[in-house]
DNA sequence: GCATCTTAATGTAGATTCGACACTATCAGA
DNA sequence: TCTGATAGTGTCGAATCTACATTAAGATGC
């Protein structure tokens, strides 16, 4: 079956780039291509948008095809549509970053994922597509969002240290910080709740565990509180 | 001639919400659709996206095709895809926003913009599709760039006095702003050139004119300035 | 069981910024 | 020259930010 149009219409294509953090460092997923172009090349997990399906379903569903990863934070980023981008045809994708927890990543063994693998993202491979200009911009959303909405929860385990949330913002915004600033900080807004547990298995003076607010947050949200780290 | 492709493929628009000041209201400009769906009611500027030319220039275009507009800041805002969004056929919108100074906006008296006309933000027309989520999507976006970007001066004439500035602030934002602290603010960021010029033909003392510096700010910017008022 | 190692946890003082607030200066027009 | 309208300016107390060092707790090895 054929579908014609009288006017030559673009594909859709949603891209997807999902970050995650291991061992402090952040790192995203790549897919090895299987076909042609760009074949045995590395690119962001993706495909085409269906007729029916909602674009951020489309985001959803590739996800979850192309790595097992499900249920994560998933928002847009931006709509890449130079005319050349995709030698084939015209392609116009929509981009969305992904966070994922460290505790949540290894659902991509299952599946058909075998052809996916994390990557530092300061150690990329080279790239098909416009793919390495979409992870630039993904990176500079994720890096302009950390400080102002709490997003960094979502990289990290249910139950977490103040070191490791510390870490997480040192990574990812690339630059240090100092440890009593930082705590009294993300104390006074009220959202951590301490489980009253500590961390297990470590040699030294276990930390105590915290977990995210999230429907004390959106309370305070909706009513205008804004977030800052 | 007909386009034929295996799979079905979407049609893509651009739609444009393009935003400007009028005597201290907040105005933006919707077309009167001359043809069905949704025929002699108000839409925003927008159509096809032809499949050879970026999807920016297709904003950019358009803008200028229906309302005369040209020369203005064009940013994309967000890729509306719900399945339903258009009764005729599967289209996905990628929509940007706009802002036009106050003296910019006279040029749509030329073209075919006989349909196009501003509206104030708050008293704004039925509209066609899912237009109205379009705009208060642009409007939520317009209100968070003006504090943390210097985005507020595409809004004025080129020369501009600090009482003009703030009332801008204050009618996007929708509050009020202490005078003498907005100033002290404003100065201290070094951004705006004294002209040595000063209002004419108000009849009372008349306020020195500025203009905003953006060669020193995207000197600044490149070395992590972060603007904030 | 004591010493040692490693990381957790905590407070303060000085500098800076924020927010509230009211009066004088200038110009045009009557 | 008087009146009306808006421009332009400084201070003080409160809150926040930054830099910085020591003690506490738990695990391990001897």
């Amino acid at each position: 079956m054929e579908y014609s149009y009288r006017h030559p219409h673009p594909s859709v294509t949603v891209d997807c780039v999902v970050f995650t953090v291991q061992h402090n460092v952040l790192k995203l997923m790549l897919i090895k291509r299987g076909t042609e172009p760009f074949k045995d090349e590395w690119a962001l997990p993706g495909g085409f948008v269906r007729i029916d399906e909602n674009i951020e379903s489309a985001a959803t569903r590739e996800l979850k095809e192309e790595t097992g990863i499900d249920h994560i934070f998933l928002e847009q980023l931006y709509t890449f549509g130079e005319v050349d981008r995709d030698p084939r045809e015209r392609v116009i994708s929509i981009a969305y970053y992904a966070l994922v927890s460290s505790d949540n990543q290894t659902v991509a063994a299952d599946t058909d994922a075998v052809n996916a693998e994390w990557f530092a993202v300061e150690e990329l491979p080279a790239l098909a597509f416009d793919h390495e200009h979409i992870i630039s911009t993904a990176y500079a959303r994720l890096k302009g969002k950390l400080r102002y909405q709490p997003i960094g929860f979502e990289l990290l385990p249910e139950k977490f240290t103040l070191t490791e949330l510390q870490s997480l913002y040192e990574v990812i915004l690339n630059k240090p910080l100092d440890k009593r600033n930082f705590r009294k900080k993300i104390q006074k807004t009220g959202l951590l709740d301490d489980t009253n547990e500590t961390q297990k298995g470590v040699s030294h003076r276990a930390a105590k565990l915290y977990t995210f607010n999230k429907e004390k947050y959106d309370i305070l949200a909706a009513d205008g509180y804004f977030f800052e780290i």
